[in-house]
RNA sequence: GGGCGCUUAGCUCAGUUGGCUAGAGCAUCUGGUUUACACCCAGAGGGUCGGGGGUUCGAAUCCCUCAGCGCCCACCA
C-alpha cells in the first residue's frame, strides 16, 4: 500500500475527502456535560451571510482550527460554533442594489417589506451555503451540527428577550437625539459606523449682521439665529446679550448673541451661528442654551418646503451655489476661501454621505446603574471597564486594553434601531389616532421615519404580538446587527433556554477576531453577555462571554495596503490560493511570521514556500515508510530501542521540542509553535536524523515514533497532510482524534546532549587545525572520527589527529563518502554525521572568547565589589548575599572555563 | 489636538524576563545529487538592529530625544 504514495502531495486530491471523513466520524462534535471532560469553546465570529470568504476569515479559520485541534487532542470537549451573520445594513444594500440593476427602481417602495425580506432571505441561503462550504474548504474542525445563524427563531427569541429585560430595566428608551442619517440607505448609523474621508470644499464668509460668519455649508443656514462667541472674545465682547436686525437668505431676521465656552477663537472668525439640527456640535450648544431645533434639509437629503418657498425640495448639493449667488448678489459674501479641506463622515456599509438629523430613535443607556455587580449597582459602562480591569477577560496584545478603556470613556448611549427592514424587528408597538394608523399603513416603505413624520408618539407597548385594545402600529425599524450579534456567545447555546450547554460551555475560552472590530463587537459581547447573564443571577465569574481575546492583525498586499477586490493584481482570493497549493499550505503561510495585533503581509510566493514544506513532511514519511517493514509499522518506540548515539540525540530534541510547542501554544505563540515545528522536521529529523538513517544504522521504531509524534505536533497546522500520511502508516482511527504527546523523561538523554557539545567542540579543534594547517578554504574535509579503539582505519595527518584526539579521545580518519562533513563514531558503535555548518570559525570564536571573557572578568570585579562594601553585606538581605556569592563563584568556574577554551584555540 | 504601533539582511518578517557569534523564509552566488523530495541537499555573501544620547558588567530589547511611515479616537463653524 506504501507505494500509493506519489513523490508529491497533491493537497487538492485528497483535501475534501478527508474533510467529509472527518466530518463523518463525528470528531468535530463535543460530548458536552456528559463526556467528564474539561469543556473548551470558542464562537466562531460568525462571517457576513453576504459574500464570500476573504483572507481575514482565513487567518481566523486557521487560528482557531490551531486551538480547536490543539485542545482536542489534549482531550479537551473542544466545542468550535460555526455560524453566520444576517450582517443587517451591509445585506440589504447589497440586495437593493441588485434589485435596483434588474430594474426595480426603488425596491423597498416597489416590492413592499414582505416580498423585499423574502428576497434577501432568498440571498443570504444561497451566501450561507457558499460561507459553509468556503469553512470546510479550510479545514476548520467546526461542529457543524450546532451552527447557528442570526436571523434564526431561536436567535429571535434571544434577541426580544434581551430587549425585554433592558426594557423593563428601563436600560432601553426612546429618545429625540441627534443621529447619523444616510439619505441613501434611509436610515441612521451608529457613531461607529461612520468614518470620514477628506474632502476640499469652498469656505465662505458671510456678512450676518455685526459679525463675518464661516461656513462650508450654507445650504444649512436658513434659520440660523444665533451667534455664538467666546465669551472672553474682546473682538464680541460688547455684543453679547444684544439683539441685532439683519438681512439673510430669504430676507431680514433678527438674530441674538450668546456666549459660549466650547468656541474655538481661533478658528474661522471666532464667531459662528449655529445650525442645532444638522451639526452635532451645533445640536449640543442648542440643548445647553435651550434653543428650538428646526429642521432644514429632509430625510432624503433636499431643502425643506416649509423652510423656503424658493428653494423647497432642492438637492442640498444644487441649493448651495445658489444660496451662495443670492448672498452674493445681497453683498453679504466677504469672501471665500478656495483651497479650505475638512472631513466629511461616511456610513462604513453603504458610502453615503451622513447628514446629521434629530429623530426619535431607540438606545441603549450606558449609565443608569441597574447591574448588581460585585456587591455594587453598575452601570453597563463600570461593568464594562470591570471585567478587563480585573483581569476577568485578558486582551492580547495587551495594549489593546488601553484602546479598549478610552474608547469605553467615550462611549455615550448606543443608538440601537435602525430603519432597514432586514434584521430583527422592535419588538415594541405605537397607539395612534385613526388619523395616524391610516396615514402610517398608507405608506409601503415604512420606516420610523413616518412615526416622527407623523409624530406618532402616544402610548409604546412591549411584545411581538399587537396588543388588544386601541390602534397600534408595530415599530417598522429593526435592531443594530451588533445588537444581535452582542448575543452571539450565549445565544448559540440555547439562551434564554436553561440548557446544560450554557451551563457547561459558557463562558468561552477564546475570542478570537480582528481588531477592526473590536469596538463594534468584542465589547458588545461584553456588554450583552454580562448584563444578560447576571441579572438571571449567575455568579460573576459566569457572566463573561470569553475569557481571553486573541486580536489578530489585518492581511494586507504586498504593498502593505488593505487588500480590496478592486485591486485584483495584489488581491488574493484564499480560495485561489487553496486550490494552487492547498489549505495547508495557506493556513502555515497566515500563521507562522504574524504576531497578534500586527497587520501582516502576504503574498503568493510565501504560501509557495509553505506548500514546499508541506511537500517535504510528506516526503520524509514517503522516506520513512519505504524504510520499514510493513509488517513493523505498528511497533510502538520501548526504552530498549534506542541504540544509537543519534536515536537518544533526535529523542531528546523531539522532548525539548513537545516542551516548548506545549508553552508557546499555551500562551497564544502560534507563530513560534509552528516554526519550532517547521525547523524541527526540516532540519533536525529530515536533513540531519534521516540522513543519518540511511545505511546499518536505521532505526524502524525510532523513526516511526519521531515521525508519528511530529505529525501529531503539526496537525492543528496543518491537518490535511498529516491526517492523510497517517492512512498509510496502518494505524487504527484518525489523527484528529489522537492523544497529544506527552512528555517522556525516559526519552531525555542529558549525557547525549553534553557528548554532542563535546563533539562541537572536537569540531572546534578540527577546525582550528584545518586552519592551522591550511586545509582548503573550508569547503571540504576528508576526516572521520573515530574512538582510539579503532586504530584500524586510516590516518591522513598526524598533526590534525593529535589536536583532536586531545578533547573526549577522538581520532580523525579519512571518508570515503561524506565529504562536506565530518562523521564522527564514539565508542566505536555509535555514529552520526555532521554537516560543517555546525563547525566553527576559530577567528571568531577567539574574538567572541577574547570579549566574554573581558565581559566576564569585568563583571566579577563589580561583583567583588559589590561583595565587600560593607553598606551591601549589613543591609542587603541574606539570601540576596547568599545568593550574589553563589553567581561570584559561578562566574569564576565559567571564567575559568573560557579561559582553557581559549588556551585550546591559541595553541 | 489625544493615544497607539512600526522602523532589524536586497525583499517579507521573527526575536518571550536585557545575556550564547542578532535569526528564518524568499532572492543572489558557489558546489552537489544514478535509489524520499529540484517543491531537494551542502555552503557562501549580505546587518553601524532608523539617528543621537543615557542606564548597565552587558542593550535590537529599558529610559530620554529626534526623524520617517502607518493606525485609532476626537474635532473640523
Amino acid at each position: 500500500m506504501d507505494f500509493e504514495m506519489e513523490s508529491a502531495y497533491t493537497a487538492k486530491k485528497y483535501e475534501d475527502e478527508i474533510y467529509s471523513k472527518w466530518e463523518k466520524s463525528g470528531a468535530f462534535q463535543a460530548q458536552g456535560k456528559k463526556s467528564g471532560k474539561k469543556p473548551f469553546t470558542i464562537s466562531m465570529p460568525p462571517p457576513n451571510a453576504t459574500g464570500v470568504l476573504h483572507l481575514g476569515h482565513a487567518v481566523m479559520l486557521a487560528l482557531e482550527d490551531i486551538m480547536i485541534r490543539h485542545h482536542r487532542m489534549m482531550g479537551e470537549d473542544a466545542l468550535w460554533i460555526p455560524g453566520t451573520d444576517h450582517a443587517a445594513i451591509a445585506t440589504q444594500s447589497v440586495v437593493e442594489k441588485e434589485l435596483e440593476a434588474s430594474g426595480i427602481k426603488n425596491p423597498r417602495a416597489q416590492l413592499g417589506r414582505e416580498k423585499l425580506l423574502e428576497e434577501i432571505h432568498e440571498f443570504t441561503e444561497k451566501s450561507k451555503n457558499t460561507i459553509r462550504n468556503q469553512v470546510r474548504k479550510m479545514g476548520a474542525s467546526c461542529d457543524w451540527s450546532k451552527e447557528r445563524y442570526t436571523m434564526e427563531k431561536d436567535l429571535n427569541h434571544a434577541v426580544n428577550t434581551f430587549f425585554q429585560y433592558m426594557y423593563e430595566d428601563g436600560l432601553i428608551y426612546r429618545g429625540g437625539r441627534i443621529i447619523n442619517w444616510d439619505p441613501k440607505m434611509q436610515t441612521t448609523v451608529s457613531d461607529d459606523e461612520i468614518e470620514y474621508v477628506e474632502e476640499k470644499t469652498k469656505f465662505y464668509y458671510f456678512q450676518y449682521g455685526p459679525v463675518v460668519i464661516g461656513t462650508a455649508r450654507p445650504e444649512t443656514k436658513f434659520l440660523d439665529k444665533v451667534i455664538v462667541v467666546h465669551p472672553e472674545d474682546e473682538r464680541y465682547k460688547d455684543l453679547i446679550g444684544k439683539e441685532f436686525e439683519l438681512e439673510w437668505i430669504d430676507g431680514p431676521i433678527t438674530a441674538t448673541v450668546i456666549a459660549d465656552e466650547n468656541i474655538d477663537m481661533s478658528m474661522g472668525t471666532g464667531a459662528m451661528t449655529i445650525t442645532p439640527a444638522h451639526s452635532f456640535v451645533d445640536f449640543e450648544m442648542a440643548q445647553k442654551h435651550k434653543l428650538e431645533t428646526p429642521q432644514i434639509i429632509d430625510f432624503d437629503g433636499n431643502i425643506k418646503s416649509e423652510v423656503s418657498e424658493e428653494f423647497a425640495g432642492m438637492p442640498i448639493s444644487d441649493a448651495r451655489e445658489k444660496i451662495v449667488e443670492k448672498l452674493r448678489s445681497k453683498g453679504l459674501l466677504v469672501k471665500v476661501d478656495e483651497e479650505y479641506v475638512h472631513n466629511i463622515a461616511v456610513s462604513y456599509r453603504g458610502k453615503g454621505t451622513i447628514e446629521p438629523q434629530i429623530m426619535k430613535q431607540w438606545f441603549i443607556d450606558v449609565n443608569k446603574k441597574t447591574i448588581e455587580w460585585k456587591g455594587d449597582k453598575c452601570s453597563i459602562k463600570e461593568v464594562l471597564q470591570d471585567v478587563v480591569r480585573s483581569n476577568m477577560i485578558q486582551i492580547l496584545p495587551n495594549r489593546f486594553e488601553k484602546i479598549y478603556f478610552s474608547w469605553i470613556d467615550n462611549l455615550k448611549d448606543w443608538c440601537i434601531s435602525r430603519q432597514i427592514w432586514w434584521g430583527h424587528q422592535i419588538p415594541m408597538w405605537h397607539k395612534c389616532t385613526p388619523e395616524q394608523y391610516e396615514a402610517f399603513n398608507e405608506k409601503k416603505d415604512a420606516s420610523s421615519l413616518m412615526l416622527n413624520i407623523l409624530e406618532i408618539e402616544n402610548e409604546v407597548s412591549f411584545g411581538t404580538e399587537k396588543p388588544k385594545d386601541g390602534l397600534w402600529v408595530r415599530d417598522p425599524d429593526t435592531l443594530d446587527t451588533w445588537f444581535s450579534a452582542a448575543l452571539w456567545t450565549f445565544s448559540t447555546l440555547g439562551w434564554p433556554e436553561k440548557t446544560d450547554d450554557l451551563d457547561f460551555f459558557h463562558p468561552t475560552d477564546v475570542l478570537e477576531t480582528g481588531y477592526d472590530i473590536i469596538f463594534f463587537w468584542v465589547a458588545r459581547m461584553i456588554l450583552a453577555s454580562t448584563y444578560a447573564l447576571r441579572r438571571e443571577g449567575l455568579p460573576e465569574e459566569k457572566c463573561i462571554p470569553f475569557k481571553t481575546v486573541y486580536l489578530h492583525g489585518l492581511i494586507r498586499d504586498i504593498n502593505g495596503k488593505k487588500m480590496s477586490k478592486s485591486n485584483p493584481e495584489t488581491c488574493i482570493d484564499p480560495l485561489d490560493m487553496i486550490d494552487l497549493y492547498g489549505a495547508d499550505a495557506l493556513r502555515l503561510s497566515l500563521v507562522i511570521g504574524s504576531t497578534p495585533g500586527n497587520d501582516m503581509r502576504l503574498y503568493e510566493e510565501k504560501i509557495a514556500g509553505y506548500r514546499n514544506f508541506i511537500n517535504k513532511i510528506w516526503n520524509s514519511a514517503r522516506f520513512t515508510i519505504m524504510n520499514v517493514e510493513p509488517k513493523n509499522l505498528k511497533l510502538t518506540l520501548q526504552n530498549e530501542d534506542i541504540k544509537s548515539f543519534a536515536d537518544k540525540w533526535i529523542l531528546t530534541e523531539l522532548q525539548t521540542l513537545i516542551n516548548q510547542v506545549n508553552e508557546d501554544l499555551d500562551k497564544y505563540r502560534f507563530s513560534d509553535a509552528g516554526t519550532k515545528i517547521y525547523d524541527f522536521i526540516w532540519s533536525k529529523y529530515c536533513d540531519w536524523y534521516l540522513e543519518n538513517s540511511k545505511g546499518e544504522l536505521k532505526n524502524e521504531v525510532v523513526l516511526l515514533h519521531v515521525l508519528k509524534t511530529c505529525l501529531k505536533l503539526i496537525h492543528p497546522f496543518v491537518p490535511y497532510v498529516t491526517e492523510k500520511i497517517w492512512e498509510f502508516l496502518d494505524t487504527e482511527g484518525m489523527l484528529i482524534s489522537e492523544k497529544w504527546p506527552e512528555l517522556n523523561n525516559s526519552h531525555i538523554f542529558k549525557s547525549e546532549s553534553q557528548k554532542m557539545e563535546e563533539v562541537q567542540d572536537a569540531i572546534t579543534a578540527i577546525r582550528v587545525a584545518r586552519a592551522e594547517l591550511n586545509v582548503d578554504g573550508g569547503k571540504k574535509i576528508n576526516a572521520e572520527i573515530y574512538t582510539e579503539n579503532d586504530q584500524s582505519a586510516f590516518v591522513e595527518n598526524k598533526e590534525f589527529i593529535e589536536r583532536a584526539a586531545r578533547l573526549e579521545k577522538l581520532i580523525l580518519l579519512k571518508t570515503p563518502k561524506q565529504e562536506d562533513g565530518v562523521k564522527i563514531v564514539i565508542s566505536g558503535k555509535n555514529e552520526i554525521y555532521l554537516p560543517l555548518k555546525d563547525m566553527i570559525d576559530p577567528e571568531k570564536e577567539l574574538k567572541r572568547l577574547n570579549k566574554e571573557i573581558e565581559q566576564k572578568e569585568q563583571f566579577i570585579k563589580s561583583l567583588k565589589a559589590k561583595l565587600s562594601n560593607t553598606g551591601f553585606t549589613k543591609n542587603a538581605p541574606v539570601d540576596i548575599i547568599e545568593k550574589e556569592t553563589t553567581r561570584l563563584r559561578e562566574e569564576e568556574d565559567n571564567l575559568v572555563k573560557l579561559t582553557q577554551q581559549k588556551s585550546q584555540i591559541v595553541l
